[in-house]
DNA sequence: ATAATATCGATAACAAAGTATCGATATGTC
DNA sequence: GACATATCGATACTTTGTTATCGATATTAT
């Protein structure tokens, strides 16, 4: 079987979400088409993406089971077996993704923190911020894969060299630069001026049919 | 002429800040190959990028001007003429973003924020929290077209219609919900889950592998 | 001047993603 | 039990995005 497609892959947690809330709502079962209109997809490229997934598939004139696609999901997706990961730089941005809940539902774990200037900041969820001097040590120690990237721009590629020499394997990275990797490291840039892009660009379109 | 496909959008500010580095270590000209090169992308496809917002295109043998590009890509973004924003629910990542200084090179000014608890919290940039029943009328007295959604994910969608009624055309949403808008709406659901997604089954991959 | 070369733009081939169509099949209705 | 219908999966088609190819053209070197 091919890999799943990227654009599939990103649809999934949208559609597990969904499925959560027909699932808390006693709803047992739920067609393509349903799930299309929700998220103005056609009802083929659903089937399509549950295909992937699906071990059974769905049954004609009922649709597919929503107990097992939140099962199979959540298994396809890794949520079920959680991944450590670590984070450097807590200032703003690294504060709210170290305060926030929601990542622990996608299965992944900070579990530990990292800065320059540990002794100034204190972060809002009292975790204990750690000198950067002491990632590698702590990464080899617990075998952490995942590095999460909040500093400036300017420090963003020495941290992410840092990361990799001290073994991590995927890196999530927010700050506004294109990190240059190795092809055997998994990367993310997570970058909002090109989400901003594709909105300003939709704006405008739409004022200009005004 | 066709409009620009959204791929081709989402790699323009990565090539833009790309280019304001060379620009500021006075590198005048650039190849299509130089700059593929530096992303892991293919020649072909960055002079087709180019192609969309460049007036005189490339020379042969040389290359494109930098100076040229930095402003052409700028114009084409949106980055010269600022689009004012307004910011609902002032927690943990609304601050972060409110208190952003990077949002100003895209264009966007982030000129009033909300909450319903306005009287407890305090941004750390000491801005104005206004309530969010003021919401309506600023939006329309300022005629703010682009709203920010970093409420909890069961407001957002309540939080979405305001916004809607009250005369804004875009909006960028960070809770994990895909909101539920009509069609001369511009909508960004920045999924962070997806994104987690794509690296983690990456990273999978590459676990496999070793 | 002439030749060598890096690069461009245009066109064509290829690949991937999305959409339409259609026969097969559960489920509920007459 | 026959019939209508919603839905499925498979296959075929269309659209969109990426990559290869090639002739044309600046620039540099001989
Ligand atoms: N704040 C936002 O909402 C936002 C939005 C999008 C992107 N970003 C990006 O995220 C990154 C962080 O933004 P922020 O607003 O939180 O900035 P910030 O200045 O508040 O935080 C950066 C932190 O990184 C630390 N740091 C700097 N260099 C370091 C190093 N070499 N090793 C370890 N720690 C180091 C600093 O001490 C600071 O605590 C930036 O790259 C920014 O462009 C932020
Ligand atoms: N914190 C993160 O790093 C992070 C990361 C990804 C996504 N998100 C999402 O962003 C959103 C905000 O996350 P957070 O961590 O900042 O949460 P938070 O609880 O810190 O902040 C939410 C804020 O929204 C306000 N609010 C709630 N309902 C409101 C309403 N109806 N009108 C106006 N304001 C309202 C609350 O008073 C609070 O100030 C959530 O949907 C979260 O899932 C957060």
């Amino acid at each position: 079987m091919e890999g799943i497609s990227k654009e599939s892959l990103q649809r999934l947690p949208t559609y597990l979400r969904y499925l959560n809330e027909l699932h808390l709502n006693g709803i047992e079962s739920v067609s393509s088409t349903t799930i299309a209109d929700r998220f103005k997809l056609n009802p083929v490229t659903v089937r399509k993406d549950l295909a992937f997934i699906s071990e059974d598939g769905g049954k004609p004139k009922t649709g597919f089971s929503v107990a097992d696609l939140v099962a199979e999901i959540s298994e396809f997706l890794g949520y079920n077996n959680t991944q450590d990961a670590v984070l450097v730089g807590v200032g703003k941005l690294g504060s709210a993704l170290l305060g926030y809940k929601g990542f622990s539902n996608y299965g992944l774990n900070i579990v530990a923190s990292f800065d320059c200037k540990t002794d100034i900041q204190i972060d809002s969820t009292k975790r204990e911020i750690n000198n950067i001097s002491m990632l590698p040590d702590l990464v080899k120690r617990l075998g952490v894969n995942i590095g999460i990237i909040t500093v400036p721009a300017e420090s963003a590629q020495a941290v992410c060299d840092l990361m990799i020499n001290s073994g991590i394997k995927a890196i999530w990275n927010f700050s506004p630069t294109h990190l240059i990797t190795p092809d055997n490291i998994a990367i993310k840039n997570e970058d909002m001026a090109a989400s901003l892009a594709v909105l300003s660009q939709r704006l405008t379109a739409i004022l200009k049919n005004e």
